[in-house]
DNA sequence: ATGCATGAGGC
DNA sequence: CCTCATGCATA
């Protein structure tokens, strides 16, 4: 049942205790410059073709050097240009490593990272670039601030943290809707089917799930995004047994079956 | 650790 | 409407 409930005041259950007294940031996200990535006086490095491009599989073989053309090469120093698969899941590895030896949460870090700055960012996007759950890309702009943030901690290991939280927006958010494990399963089928379903098809489907057309359309939109991460469902440590997933019995045919 | 949601930017 | 980066609220 949708019951839409406010927003309430909840906190983090499992928050460690952590220093505090540090400077304020300033605004969030949004508007944030794109890192010094490219802004040498010569000419604008290629830029990263990879990314999206590749499904979830790179987890290995993946040539770590780009094909340079023009007659101009930069070289990568140590944090620049475009890691490799491998070296960011290094990275992850070890920066998750060092914070929880460093004795900081997620969400230290991402406070940590709008102090230091200005980006602030959640304990949310902090677990997943450890888990390796975001975009190729995203990694990628992520790990020099979190490689920044590594040298600071471990280099003043005493002193880093602040107390600062920006208000919440007039607007309301829309209490999160429970789907029942049958229906997504549903809608997994149906995924596998359409990834993309047009917009009839989406309504269609919601009302035959009794569902709101909205969040039927923002399930496949979160469900793509799932599909194009990096660390493919059960890759790293195996120790999950992967669904063997038996051919859905049915049809695989056609996504128009209105 | 994750599911559903918001919003900006793009066609 | 989609993709993408992000995060509140939850399990």
């Amino acid at each position: 049942m949708a019951t839409t409930r406010e927003p309430g005041e909840l906190r983090c259950p499992t928050t460690p205790p952590s220093p505090a007294g540090q400077q304020i940031n300033i605004y969030s996200q949004t508007g944030f410059t794109v890192n010094g990535m490219l802004d040498h006086g010569g000419l604008t490095p290629p830029p990263n073709p990879q990314g999206q491009g590749m499904h979830p599989g790179l987890r290995d073989t993946l040539s770590p050097e780009h094909s340079d053309l023009g007659g101009h090469h930069c070289h990568d120093h140590s944090d620049e240009e475009t890691p490799t698969s491998d070296e960011l899941e290094h990275f992850a590895k070890q920066f998750k490593q060092r914070r929880i030896k460093l004795g900081f949460t997620q969400a230290d870090v991402g406070l940590a990272l709008g102090t230091l700055y200005g980006n602030v960012f959640s304990q949310t996007t902090i677990c997943r670039f450890e888990a390796l759950q975001l975009s190729f890309k995203n990694m990628c702009k992520l790990k020099p601030l979190l490689n920044k943030w590594l040298e600071e901690a471990d280099s003043s290991t005493g002193s880093s943290s602040s107390i600062d939280k920006i208000a919440a927006q007039g607007r309301k958010r829309k209490k999160r809707t429970s789907i029942e494990v049958s229906v997504k399963g549903v809608l997994e089928t149906h995924f596998l089917k359409c990834p993309k379903p047009s917009a009839q098809e989406i309504t269609s489907l919601a009302d035959s799930l009794q569902l709101e057309k909205e969040v039927v359309r923002v399930w496949f939109c979160n469900r793509r995004q799932k599909e194009k991460r990096m660390t493919p469902p059960g890759e790293p440590p195996p120790h999950e047994g992967p669904y063997s997933h038996s051919g859905s019995a049915g049809d695989a045919s056609s996504c128009h079956d209105l």
